[in-house]
DNA sequence: TATGAATGAGAATTCATTCAT
DNA sequence: AATGAATGAATTCTCATTCAT
């Protein structure tokens, strides 16, 4: 094959303890490679054994490296957890129902929100139970958890404040309250499904979730 | 930090290595004292420590006994956690809003009734924060909150269905499904609330929960 | 044979970080004597191999007892050094010069001093190559090496300020100086000699030190 | 902490692994500057980290150039200290004692001899420091601190010899066990003071260890 | 010459559980 | 019932050295 050492890109090296480096990113394109190798390792150890019962050698025996070249790229289990969630973080993405237009159809907007939400949770169910668990033990990761459940509660508050400026929400609810609350049904909704594999299926989600959602905010059905 | 000498988790047989069954409860009074000393000393040390960096030994320093002397009572760390919770549950206790009377206000019903799911989870906190902790590593606690939850849901869906019955409550929601819904919502709020000590104060989220719950119903305020 | 379970003594917890409690002194005659195991293996294991070369798993082998109980007793593997240094202090011990009548000769005080000081060094001469070696390491080492000097050089400068005054020593010399000096002289000469197995007998030894050091303090010699 | 991948010290063949012999001197000039480079790294990360505490990747890091490199040029950290201690030879030396003229005033040449001792010791305190560790680890070197005292003890032996014979000396001493205890002690003084950065200045240092010489030789002090 | 990724043997440490007293 | 010492399997992490490019 080509050539693997070529360079990719600079080092950039950073200080650490002891005058060392932390891992640095890899800079030749056998590095790159390897490195990838680890993290789709780490997903599927991760997510067949369980964060805390997987071993760092199983690991790199799926990786089929040696442990030496794990520590080329990582310091410990966390942080190649946490580049799974990073190489991961693409397809968990989902599209909000931020802004709102008089003329839109807010119960279609909440329900397609909705949809995806579920079906972006669902696409990486495994990780996500994996990111729960990981929450639990970790408080690295409670804030990772924290961040990525603000982001989403910020944009559905700011949906909600949107229509209660178009008089079509209920203008007792504070927004942000209400996002947090809807919000946290709608994720806690997914995980019991896809992580613990109870309750019904996606229509039946999307259905009950949205029209709770409406009621809640008590947005006109336009029709039905 | 790894758990080393973890033994994977499996079902333990009932009869026990010498042909013994499981701890019996103690028949002395000295052995009761030592028993409830084990106990309350494992709770004070799982809510500091968190259930996984917890250790035996910690527990029986905590209790002043041996660490012989807890498997005189229990015969891992699973059993004496499962004990911690069973000895709280009493406390945890929390009225439904299961009968609906025609003559009830079903708004005040539901406010009582998250009102005191609320104050529960707080007197508890750092224990349901164990739960969902032990519940993300142990399939066995993974179980004990699926049928603590599940009470919870199915005492709400039967409210829930009593409202549509009648008359007063959005008869296109599946009672269960909106139950699963709305019990996830306040369940979750109180997580965040109370566990990660994120968001308001107890009278915003009886507020906001409420408010929500009886807009997805779609039950009339008579007043307010 | 006896009961080994017995109880020597009232157990004393110390507070450690996380609730833990410190390596205890053994509270059975079974503990205390793997302890003392412990500690005799490690002496020959380090005068052996060395200080960085030695294993702790060697030190368990020899002790015959399994790693696990290394732990019972001590943290790390200075810790089980500064265990060796203590067990052999009585043996290190020797008399200075200290007290000095004006009816005594202060020529044959200071060779039974020098004398009884390279006797206690030949006899320990291993572990005193040991404390050099790993002072020269680990700085907690070189804090007790410090500590050891300081003491010798503190008694000897008393010596010396006691002759001066007693009219006998060359008044010019800073006591506290010439007695870093010549202890200094007098301890590199046994690491010389025992340590590391050059340089002269230990009358050889006795005699120049003993010479050199009541030349240089001027002490007249009454007769030879 | 502890040296995991240490391989036992012995004695390394001249004659390579794939039949080449000891690194040659770098015949390029670029290899030349890349070799200096190595050092003067080393040097750095040896007085900085300590001999056993410093890793070859610290020294590359330092030298900004990569770990393969340094094959290119030493075998080993052994024989890259060697190379510092030789880089540094120069600076350390120091006039002695040696001639001494029935015209020349002892105390005065012995003074000097002693100040250009400590003066060239603490311009390479740090190097001395890590001569000390080295030693104590590596048999290879203290092969070398014994080769280097030894000069200092034979040229100083052969002073002393000087003025015995020129009746200026106590004559009972044997010239090479005084010079040795002499030498010793002028180079713990100098060990304690700019190594352990204990004990006093450079006058004090200078004045004490002179003092103490020739009185212990007993050279009559020409006026004072 | 220079590069930097890959290697893997080896040591420290943990703690649930057993068992003799 | 209580005690506490003993056990040892299991895992993480290090870094000198090699070697393909």
């Amino acid at each position: 094959m080509g050539k693997t050492n070529q360079r990719t890109r600079s080092a950039q090296p950073v200080v650490q303890p002891k005058g060392g480096v932390t891992r640095q990113p890899p800079v030749t394109t056998r590095g790159a490679r390897t490195r990838k190798a680890l993290v789709d390792a780490a997903r599927v150890v991760f997510e067949r054994d369980g964060y805390p019962d997987s071993r760092l050698t199983d690991i790199t025996a799926e990786a089929n490296c040696s442990t030496g070249s794990f520590y080329t790229y990582f310091d410990n289990k966390e942080e190649i957890f946490a580049a799974v969630l990073e190489a991961a973080k693409e397809d968990m993405m989902h599209p909000g129902m931020e802004h709102v237009d008089a003329t839109d159809d807010p119960y279609a907007l909440i329900e397609a929100s909705n949809r995806s939400y579920f079906e972006a949770y669902g696409r990486n169910a495994k990780l996500m139970g994996l990111l729960e668990q990981v929450a639990s033990i970790d408080p690295q990761f409670r804030e990772v958890r924290r961040r990525r459940s603000a982001e989403f509660i910020e944009r559905n508050a700011r949906g909600i404040a949107n229509l209660q400026q178009l008089g079509i929400a209920d203008a007792d609810l504070d927004p942000r309250m209400a996002s947090r609350a809807l919000s946290a049904m709608v994720s806690r909704l997914a995980f019991y499904t896809y992580v613990l594999d109870e309750w019904g299926s996606l229509d039946d989600l999307v259905f009950t979730s949205t029209r709770i959602w409406c009621n809640a905010l008590q947005i006109p059905r336009h029709k039905n």
